[in-house]
RNA sequence: UGGGGCGUGGCCAAGUGGUUAAGGCACCGGAUUUUGAUUCCGGCAUUCGUAGGUUCGACUCCUACCGCCCCAGCCA
């Protein structure tokens, strides 16, 4: 990670911490990341992991990643794998701390039986329908399950049974005996565990038949790890009573502190692991690493940063309240950071050819070009430029359709990128009329020189025909139309995906020295936006990450209507 | 009158009884520019959900009201 990297702004966790650390609560400071293995890191995950190992960090403190892998229906390895790669990539490290629920499966059970003793849990069998009628709702109080006073002796043995496998799915639970009254429905009787045959656990395999639910197994984990500040999601406020109600009632010598922050929500684009994991296997995407997906996968794949994205976790800050960030700021972070770091280079997207007709047929010229326009120690490069080479399309208009308009007009004059400045002489048209080629004089004079007596103000970019190359580009947009794309009503989200979303370009002419790109090099394509080669597909394939911020566009935008 | 939270500019977010109410993003000018980029300079809340109250003094304390979010999985 860059030692220059700015820190970690302060937040109301941190000062919790800072008085815990001042009280003598606590000396070493120790936090967890518990991803569950179900599923993709997304950048809403960044920035619980940006906090945690951050916190650990700047305290020099500890953070543990591990693995709630409590439910091995919705889990496999694939995502375990998956979740370490992105938290790595992210630029954290958990040397040797790399935790699973389920090493704790054992010890979560003694802990049952512990309570089981001490009369505070007994083996239930309401089924479902039953328990959620005697669970009440939000204004009346449950009523106690009949099983509710069983003996001790009765409860273990019809526990240890359970973990025998002599029961079906579903005909026993172990729950807490808390108080089927309490206001707060989470202490109403929880569940501890549940039964569940034939499931291969991805790292027990098929020892257990009996899994622990998360509000049991994560407080027990946090305190079995010496988590001194356990921070999680808003919508676990209400869980925080049972949470310190297990430790409280176990023999154990640790009690972590819980703190809840708010999710991040960004606009034009959703969070929820239920709706990526839809995207992804009803195929609106073509994978979780789909450079549209907020997924730090998809997100490194389009050619975002760890660097950019840390930075974005620590502009949007760490509170309490409900938010909607808007794109912009992470477009912000990665143009700041790219802006700084890629080198230029010259592609043309939408190929118009142009005739430079009093260049000599058989000549190539050698230009050099600076790599970065602020950072010299990035170098330069050699390019060529022939007798015919390829502008953008957008870069020249038959006649100027505004007094702004800084391109190529006929009989006009633009600097070439690096090169010298041309005039349009003539327009080639084809037999159905578009514009194929254009006709163009250069002049000698003007090679890192301003022409005489008069302005010329635009500057395109362009490529050698003779030698520059081939390449498919691939420009991305946001994934939703709109900016709450779960919260309209009326609307399922996947109706208001972007049908523009993707937009391939298959005839695009980049500069050779770009033909051996390596993927996860940043470029920026002068004009255009920043750009990086695909991991995945065949042949030369460019990723647009964003695009240069672009006043032209707004301002043709705005004189429109 | 079920419980738990949250309300500071368009979006985030500092602020913890005495500050001209930080900062960032966005936006609007203007300068520089062989990227309509970058950079630079300037502007952008007489007011903190609303209404009362306490106080010499309130975004910060109290009361009431309003709005929004979460909870009734053998999910996490």
């Amino acid at each position: 990670m860059s030692g220059e990297e700015k820190s970690a702004p302060s937040n109301f966790i941190r000062q919790v911490i800072d008085q815990d650390l001042a009280s003598g609560r606590h000396s070493l400071i120790h936090t967890r990341f518990p991803p569950e293995p179900n599923g993709y890191l997304h950048i809403g995950h960044a920035k619980s992991i940006v906090l945690n190992f951050g916190i650990a960090q700047d305290y020099r403190g500890l953070c543990n990643l591990r693995f709630d892998d409590t439910n091995p229906h919705k889990e496999n390895i694939e995502f375990v794998q998956s979740i370490q790669n992105d938290v790595r990539w992210l630029g954290f490290d958990w040397d040797d701390r790399l935790f699973f629920a389920s090493d704790y499966f054992e010890r979560l059970y003694q802990f049952a039986i512990e309570l089981i003793e001490k009369g505070k849990a007994f083996v239930c069998e309401l089924d479902n329908e039953r328990m959620r009628e005697y669970r009440g709702t939000l204004k009346e109080p449950g009523r106690n399950s009949p099983y509710r006073d069983r003996s001790i002796a009765e409860n273990l043995d019809l526990f240890q049974r359970m973990r025998a496998g002599e029961f079906p799915d579903g005909a026993r639970v172990l729950r807490a005996r808390i108080d089927m009254a309490s206001p707060n429905i989470n202490l109403r009787d929880p569940v501890l565990y549940r039964i569940r045959h034939g499931v291969v656990h991805h790292q027990t395999g098929a020892a257990w038949c009996l899994y622990p639910m998360y509000d049991y197994t994560h407080p027990i984990s946090d305190a079995l790890e010496g988590i001194t500040h356990s921070l999680c999601t808003l919508e676990f406020e209400d869980h925080r009573p049972f949470y310190d109600w297990v430790l409280d009632n176990i023999s154990i010598g640790c009690h972590p502190r819980q703190i809840e922050f708010s999710r991040l929500n960004l606009e034009y684009t959703v969070m929820s692991k239920r709706k990526l994991t839809q995207l992804v296997s009803e195929g609106y995407v073509q994978g979780w690493d789909d450079p549209r997906m907020p997924t730090l996968a998809g997100l490194r794949r389009r050619g975002f940063t760890p660097g950019a994205i840390r930075e974005f976790c620590h502009r949007i800050g760490v509170t309490k309240s409900d938010n909607r960030v808007e794109m912009g700021v992470l477009e912000s972070c990665i143009r700041e950071d790219l802006d700084a770091r890629a080198e230029r280079r010259m592609a043309v997207l939408r190929p118009l050819r142009v005739v430079i007709e009093n260049f000599p047929s058989d000549q190539t010229l050698t230009l050099d070009l600076a790599n970065h326009p602020k950072d010299e120690t990035l170098g330069a490069r050699k390019i060529a430029m022939g007798r015919e080479i390829f502008i953008d399309q957008a870069d020249f208009a038959e006649v100027a359709p505004n007094k702004q308009w800084k391109r190529l007009v006929t009989g006009g004059e633009v600097r070439l990128r690096g090169s010298y400045v041309i005039k349009c002489e003539a327009v080639i048209r084809n037999d159905q009329g578009e514009i194929v080629e254009l006709r163009c004089s250069y002049d000698p004079a003007t090679l890192g020189a301003n022409p005489e007596g008069r302005k010329v103000k635009g500057v395109i970019h362009w490529v050698c025909a003779a030698t520059g190359v081939k390449a498919e580009v691939r420009l991305y947009d946001r994934l939703f139309t709109h900016p709450t794309p779960d919260a309209v009503s009326g609307s399922e989200f996947t109706d208001l995906i972007n049908p523009a979303s993707l937009e391939i370009l298959t005839d695009c002419r980049v500069e050779a020295a770009l033909a051996d790109a390596a993927p996860e090099v940043h470029y920026q394509f002068e004009r255009e936006g920043y750009f990086t080669r695909d991991a995945k597909a065949p042949g030369l394939v460019f990723n647009r990450t964003l695009s240069l911020r672009d006043s032209w566009a707004k301002l043709e935008q705005q004189s429109k209507p």
